[in-house]
DNA sequence: CTGAAAGCGCTTACAG
DNA sequence: CTGAAAGCGCTTACAG
């Protein structure tokens, strides 16, 4: 062909605005450069969410960094969504970013059977064989904890999460971790259940204090997450007691709030950016088939103490 | 074949777990069953933005019940994204619902002259060729000032948006339908321009306060968002003024915080769970090439009549 | 009614 | 280096 031909047919293909059809591209090469985001949060709106939502949004975000796309898929909009495999394994996508899904439940064993590339974030069991990146729960409860006991605090409560979460478990053990390593006897440490709703860090505030002596207090409430924490300033509030030099707070999240309130909280932040961002990039590692790297991330939090602790009164 | 063998192969399918392959039925039915929503708003945090979050969320809903995947493209990471068509009218996306894309926007031109389908939401021009589907601002601001007027308001200051969205000019128009319907003369109505970034509202309240002798004030704020008018409050609660006994102020938008302000505001709600699901079902319409109904739809907006309103002080 | 063939629009390995 | 051919895994129209 004669270089001006060439150049023709080139000016033409500019005019025209041909686009190379990605489908068939994606068909002969296996490979659709497209990943899946699976939220599988069942929060009311998921946009209202403090947490899945900036993870979603900056696996979505590196996704098109690395020019793939991201398709998502609300399993709470269908509840048998995870069931139907052939939603997304039918190689549309080239992998999956499952967040809020646990590694040991049926949906995810489908998926390693078929050694359908995924990752997990949030909710994943250290010890478990799946690929994850998650927020290390175990860690941030400890430094949570370590931050109290150096203020001196030697009673605590702790007021934890659903049951059901993952990251319930592994805080507790967190907190567990220091305790022990400052020998603080398990007769000082007052658990106390329920879960993440609303309300709850105020109800359980009250029967904390309503049945027990004022000496046999705790000095500071170890909260499982920042509603919870401030929920339970209010109460302290309500019950005549002053936040931190009554009784010190922390929670976990870095939720927005957690900087508004009038009282700012000592917390724990959440690495949600880095969460959606490493896990893409595991995922494509995967997808990819060199995966170097680990394929269990355990990203630090970052202390973050406001005014929401003090050392406990001299008693 | 005989219905023995049928019954072994059909259980071995079964047993593998075998999904026919999309992409492939993608490429031979140019039909993917995938819908791309490209958000092009420029929000910090996109799931802050408490207008196109739910949008966005109700649009990947509606796609989910129509048994369409959907993709997410944010120009905000990559402010080029709009530039490269390449990226979604590459035959993955069987059209595009557009947020925030104003209906005459190179973007929007260039999908139109390849015949691509998209339907627009939000920022569309009415009187433009282009489908969409956005709340109905002209008459959501008539009816705010209608509200107003009812009450025996007869002075305004009309505190707008920023003037690059096409909503700001709606809306305004549909304030002045309002006013010229009751012979407000022009001299009785203060515009006050401004944007919708923080602080806005509050600063304008002085503005507007400080400059004019409080005989001639007005009598009631109608802002152009929710944000504006809570924070008109608050400027007003520092001037030493109560709402709604001295003045009266409305927003729009029915943000959550209207609800749980101090002063619970008087609104309008946006339909934005409406307006994502119509936009998925009109955009379905188009790439089955059934457009039956009308292409471009103005959902009424929901007057929420609160405690920021009262009528004027007997002057 | 069943089964073989053509074709969707690319990519890639191969022949010329 | 260039160009024709095969093939990705489906669907659909057509021949038997």
């Amino acid at each position: 062909v004669s270089p001006k031909t060439r150049k023709k047919v080139l000016d033409a293909v500019e005019q025209l605005g041909y686009i190379p059809n990605g489908v068939a591209r994606g068909l002969r090469r296996s490979r659709m450069n497209a990943i899946g985001v699976m939220v599988s949060v069942h929060s009311t709106s998921f946009f209202e969410d403090h947490c899945h939502g900036p993870i979603t949004e900056s696996a979505i975000f590196a996704a098109q960094q690395f020019e793939q796309s991201a398709t998502l898929y609300f399993p709470r909009s269908s509840p048998e969504l995870p069931e139907r495999l052939s939603l997304y394994c039918d190689g549309r996508c080239d992998g999956l970013v499952l967040i809020g899904q646990k590694s040991d439940s049926d949906f995810v064993t489908k998926l390693k059977a078929r050694s359908f590339p995924f990752v997990c974030v949030t909710e994943a069991w250290e010890g478990s064989d799946v690929p994850y990146v998650d927020a290390d729960q175990v860690g941030m409860a400890d430094t949570l904890a370590e931050h109290l006991l150096e203020l001196g605090h030697k009673r605590f409560a702790v007021f934890m999460g659903d049951d059901m979460q993952v990251n319930v478990t592994q805080r507790l053990g967190g907190c567990q971790r220091a305790f022990a390593r400052h020998g603080i006897s398990l007769t000082d440490i007052t658990y106390v259940p329920g879960t993440y709703g609303p309300k709850s860090g105020y109800d359980r505030t009250f029967v904390l204090l309503a049945d027990t002596d004022r000496s046999d207090w705790p000095t500071a409430i170890i909260c499982f997450n920042d509603y919870l924490a401030l929920e339970s300033i209010k109460a302290l509030n309500e019950l005549g007691l002053a936040c931190p030099s009554d009784m010190s707070v922390v929670g976990i999240d870095n939720a927005r709030e957690s900087i508004t309130s009038p009282i700012p909280l000592t917390t724990v932040r959440l690495p949600l950016i880095e969460l959606g961002q490493q896990a893409v990039e595991m995922l494509l590692s995967i997808i990819d088939g060199t995966p170097d790297e680990p394929l269990q991330r355990n990203i630090p939090g970052e202390l973050i103490v406001r005014q929401s602790t003090a050392p406990p009164r001299a008693s």
